[in-house]
DNA sequence: CCAAAAGTGTTGAATATACACCCATGT
DNA sequence: ACATGGGTGTATATTCAACACTTTTGG
């Protein structure tokens, strides 16, 4: 590499979330079935610290390759990056380095194209090992952005479409809440039964919003969340209607 | 400086905006009497482009720092400045850059402290000479810039506080109004009477959702917006009643 | 039968939007 | 007088939030 002026390292970070079923075990009462997990490498070198993937960038990568570059081949497509922010204080050098956090949402078929090349763990981050006790040891900083990244993904679902790209390409009304559930923590229906409504209103809602500006923008009244048509059997109850996301996850709703 | 590998070029820049008044002359009918400004540097070498302020992050500069660094010194206090994002496209290199894109908003007073080294205007951001006819040649990529800091800065407007930080200490319902049509280019009531009563309403409704966050918080009820008690004159009709913004701009109030 | 899950309905409060009106004052 | 600017009021639609209820089905 050649001398230049004024060179500073730049990192590029990204906490990559998914969601995932909680086991049976883990699952206290009035805690969704479902959870949110985070990408971690394990320690590299001497530190014993875990880590967010991720890598400097060289060359004439771009931020989103460089963050990606070291979870295996073909890994990218399908999964939503987005920045987080900047930072210059995480690093405190030397060498002087600017970080470049990201987002990144995994749907469950995309997981398992996700192989890193080091040790790596899946990690619900609001248990254990993320918090005490036994709380697992994390690179000086890298704590700081994952709360920032839980944080803004907390308050981006509800005026976007985030939620979507976590789910398969098929899905009942009761996952989606169930992936909301798991998100924001809260409980929307799954065990108190008075609030289902409310949520299944405010789809509704959504969809035709979102439809109403697909027509304002296409011409053709277009809601993002269509019947498949077909129905699933759950452990319980009755079948429920399957469902599919057609539209654009980028698309502000409010 | 000392080689280290893996070293690319940082950038900070910044698209400083204040509100200001819209010369008589400028003002077709029902335009807003003030107009949002952007700060640009006069062409530097050969290029004959005009820039958005910044430089190269070097030392120990933090990205704020190298944003401001040519703008004067003491600039800096009272000037609300934010992460736009950044850029691994901007500028084709070589050297290989990255660019970080911030977005300042400068109040009144505050705008005689920013004597940049070089030549510079604020320049109308909805006007020539940023739009054709006879437009003002802009950096590649800052055009860009400025676009998506602009868009970010009109989303933001209307679940922040951010437009306080551009009105000065003391203001009437007024001029808050005025800022928030030279920011959004939309009529809220300065020409149209029937939408005045509106923008009151939902001034007064922030207020008190404001005032009850920040209960929540502190335990003291605190509406952010405070009538000081005396009143001005305009050039017609009755006396305006003045009020000061106390509460923090950086609130989210939604 | 009963508990869990799918799905629909009702109601009151808060908010947004459209529109009407009065008062003060400089020209 | 009248246009301009400051300030208040009213009616309707939409959305939010709390709660009630029916149906299906596995154990």
């Amino acid at each position: 590499m050649t001398q230049t002026p004024d060179a500073v390292c730049v990192q590029s970070l990204v906490a990559l979330f998914t969601i995932d079923d909680r086991p049976p075990g883990r699952r206290a009462p009035g805690q969704p079935p479902k959870e949110l997990k985070v990408l971690l490498l394990g320690p590299e070198g001497d530190s014993g610290a875990w880590r967010l993937p991720g890598g400097p960038v060289t060359g004439q990568d771009t931020l989103v390759r460089a963050a990606l570059r070291t979870l295996g081949e073909g890994v990218g497509p399908g999964i939503h990056l987005e920045q987080l922010r900047t930072y210059d204080d995480l690093d405190p050098g030397p060498p002087r380095t600017i970080v470049v956090a990201h987002i990144g949402l995994v749907p469950p078929a995309v997981r398992e194209a996700v192989r890193p090349s080091s040790p790596a763990t899946w990690v619900p981050v609001d248990e254990p090992p993320l918090h005490a006790p036994g709380r697992l040891p994390l690179v000086a900083g890298h704590a700081r952005v994952l709360a920032e990244a839980l944080q803004r993904l907390r308050n981006k679902v509800d005026y976007t479409l985030l939620a979507f790209q976590m789910l398969p390409e098929e899905f009942t009304m009761s996952e989606l809440r169930q992936v909301y559930e798991a998100i924001l923590g809260e409980d929307l229906g799954t065990s108190d039964e008075r609030r289902k409504a409310n949520f299944e209103r405010s789809i509704r809602l959504l969809n035709e919003r979102v439809g109403r500006l697909m027509e304002a923008r296409t011409g053709v009244f277009q809601p993002p969340i269509v019947r498949t048509g077909r129905t699933r059997k759950g452990p319980r109850g009755p079948a429920a209607h399957l469902y599919r996301f057609v539209g654009d996850i980028t698309l502000i709703t409010k």
